[in-house]
DNA sequence: AATGAATGAGACTTCATTCAT
DNA sequence: CATGAATGAAGTCTCATTCAT
């Protein structure tokens, strides 16, 4: 094993555990046997144990924020770029519920209360994002409404069939994310 | 106090104390404290503490319904009726945060793991609403989106917008319930 | 077992641990198994460790406080109010050597940091004391010298022997405390 | 470095770091970094802790052994050797109170155990001081009094004052030094 | 020989739950 | 019925010691 796959491992581990068995049930202890490590290494390379869930949810973070870099459809329309957005977000985290549902444990508890001042998706992606919507708002093709109901009309409903789909109640296939998608974007323009 | 009055009183400090603290935060001394009632008292009236909790959630739930029903335009047109259904919501939980949060903890967190089958806002209502839904979909009034498409589109932006009203990113007055319920509508509809 | 007895138990468990292992030796494991009380119990008396054994301090302190005022000849000449306390004293460690082996770990540790700034029997008795020592200084019955090394004089070769006792280098009977006691009189005299 | 240094400062280390913080805050790895070397190099030199420490112990009573020796008024009367002897160790712990404060903390602890056969200042001076004290007595120029006591008369005092003037309770110059023994030796002598 | 990452036993402490009063 | 003192299992974290490099 390598220089800094051990601390990999550790974040990994934790994700797995409080996405399966949440906060409660996430104990050090399984968290180390989980990631093959003795209960003490792992604070070789955390503070504590808040640390490494900031760390899953800094790793989560980099992933989404990634994955709308890609293929970034810079100086395209309005329109065209939040599909790009909204569709790359919802395969994300289809193809990822674990990480959708650490976010969801992580966003509302009091873990998450130092980040929640960030939006959804983190610094860096939240700046793209603002900068779209606000773009949009301006040339008057979005509807003239705060920046925090841009995003709760955008990936309010993201989230939620990401969840829909990790749970069963859902068969998201990329059909069903275009056309939800749509519906966002008839939500957001005027 | 009257009978029932102490069981009632155990489940509000509850909910105060996970709104407040999260799932972490909150231990049954802490509640029974609050509740004015001895720590062994809770358990002539629960289980244990993950009852408790159960009940926390019936509780927001009931009083959910009841604002759904109160007035509900029985027979109106499918977008009236949604109007109420949403607007009802979004305001009930601008002005019950405590509910909010507790309900945000809990939804994702294996607490809710029992609870997550039946929908966004219990029983009772989910059928109301999925009535409202279904018909509207038969209608052609609504898009033919799944009924799980067509209840992200609606609540998940509802729940965004009240959580960023009572962290205050965001002043939720009536105005912009409003505009946000037709945008929602805007994502619904053909 | 009547109430306070728990607690008392607990301060004597830890003064017994600590004198024979040391605060190394000392787990609160081991303590709440000699004073018959489950580990959480001692949590429901005191904040933590180190507050036990600041009990431990006081409780030591307030017996050696009673057995000096015991028979203290008030208003009687310095020499023989002297030859009171120092005798008392070590009496007193004599038959109490846990007291004694506490003390000493105790006193020179982290632990009794805060408590260095009192003097070496607490502050009742230091006044007492001190007040005798200041008197005889004045009148110049004792040798001119600050308190602190009348002090030393007094206390360090009693305390000395009767760890010697305690350790079995020394046959510490009631004569031999006597002479001490008479030596470290002809160190304070002029 | 040289072969040896690393021993040597290791001990230093230990001796630093436990005179600070107490056998409590004495870790290995904070042992190993003051000592710039790493963890697992101690343990070439050194069983385990407790032979750092007793090692800690033996350099310290070296010290001690040599600053006695040194000018030592071999053949002269009681009286003076006393005075030497007596002058030199409130002296020696004067300037080294970390020695002290390490001394303190090993003499009464568990770690100390094995050593505590000895007597105070280890076994090649006790030899001496034992000597000095039994040809006194014999000659009827001392009291007769067992020598522990003799020891504890004579040590005890001084101990406490170093230890007073480390903690800043009294500033010990030369002048109160002597005036310190003489107080000793009006306690020691007939 | 030297290192320091890794280990895991064990320390302190919390808290859900029980039960004598 | 109500209480809250008591319990002990379990959680987080530390640290003496080992061993591959």
């Amino acid at each position: 094993m390598e220089r800094g796959d051990k601390r990999e491992a550790v974040v990994d581990a934790m994700l797995e555990v409080v996405a399966e068995y949440g906060f409660h049930g996430a104990p050090m202890s399984l968290v180390a046997e989980r990631a093959n490590v003795g209960a003490g290494t792992i604070y070789r390379y955390f503070e504590d144990k808040d640390a490494v869930i900031a760390s899953c949810y800094q790793s989560i973070e980099e992933r989404c924020h990634a994955a709308i870099r890609e293929r970034y459809p810079e100086g395209r329309p309005v329109r065209e770029r939040f599909l790009h957005v909204a569709t790359v977000v919802a395969r994300h985290f289809r193809e990822a519920p674990r990480d959708l549902r650490f976010l969801q444990q992580f966003h509302d508890s009091p873990y998450g209360a130092d980040v929640r001042r960030e939006k959804m998706f983190g610094q860096g992606d939240k700046d793209l994002v603002r900068e779209l919507f606000e773009e949009g708002r301006t040339q008057q093709i979005l509807k003239d409404l705060p920046l925090p109901v841009l995003f709760a009309l955008s990936f309010g409903p993201l989230v939620h069939i990401c969840r829909d789909h990790a749970v069963g109640f859902l068969e998201l296939d990329d059909r069903l994310v275009e056309q939800t998608v749509e519906a966002c974007w008839d939500a957001l323009k005027r």
